[in-house]
DNA sequence: ATACAAGCTACAGCCACTGTAGCTTCAAGA
DNA sequence: TCTTGAAGCTACAGTGGCTGTAGCTTGTAT
């Protein structure tokens, strides 16, 4: 009797699966994301679920924002359930600490947008408020 | 009786005066955001006050965010005052929707991020709630 | 005259992909 | 079994907005 073989997918399968492009997927096996799966015998890439689980904890990274170095870390540190956490924790209040600055960043550039857009009456960019703002 | 000279500044003066790096300078040159200076006798960029005005007017814009492409319309624009401002206008609208949106949704990472944050406990990686948040 | 700061060109690298060219392989229908 | 077209393959160039470096040459103060 044969063993039971897992499900296998192709890397349209894990794109599909994870909104993923192609292209993106072998990126992240390029840069050590992702670990190199087995090959059909044409040499097409083969995945199972592990690789799926992976690349869908990279993705929800990336949806928060860390950047693929802090996902590396993130990724060897779920490796080790017995770690304490702290690393986890530290990786994630550096990141929302720096969310937190460009949000306030952003929200000084909306201030002084906004002042010049309404300050724009409308006339000839000879008196254009907004012009005069940049030119300062 | 000689002309007076403008005052000539070298790259180096126009750095210092703008806060931008020598390189950069030279990369907007490059990229046609400012126009070729005239050169000393050994070769190297002499600029003029209009150049000065012109490169405050870049940093000015990028400060706010607007792209590089967008400083090179709004300063084709501003070449010109006659002409209605309705497209400077149209630019700074635009940019303003899109800092709108970037901030709206960093405030939902910002809140995804408090959640996972507050719920870590400090114990192991094994009932880390981060790394469950995001293998999901 | 000399020393050294500042300038020059040209190019590689960053981040996180995206898109393309020019092939080969796979899978489903006839 | 054959065919066809979608999907996959590698390799590389391009994006935006710079930054940094190497290996020179020029300018300026003493």
């Amino acid at each position: 009797m044969p063993e039971a073989q897992p499900k296998a997918y192709s890397i349209g399968d894990l794109a599909r699966a994870t909104g993923t492009r192609v292209n993106t997927i072998r990126f992240y096996e390029q840069r050590g994301l992702l670990p190199e799966p087995p090959r059909s015998s044409g040499g097409q890439r083969r995945y199972d679920r592990t690789h799926l689980d992976r690349l869908a904890f990279i993705r929800h990274g990336r949806a928060l924002g860390f950047s693929l170095d802090a996902i590396a870390e993130l990724l060897a540190l779920s490796d080790d359930p017995d770690a304490p956490c702290a690393e986890v924790d530290s990786i994630a209040r550096n990141h929302l600490v720096a969310v937190e600055r460009r949000i306030t960043q952003l929200q000084a550039l909306h201030g002084e947008l906004t002042r010049m857009v309404r300050a724009c009456a409308g006339g000839s960019i000879g008196d254009c408020r907004i012009i005069e703002a940049l030119s300062d």
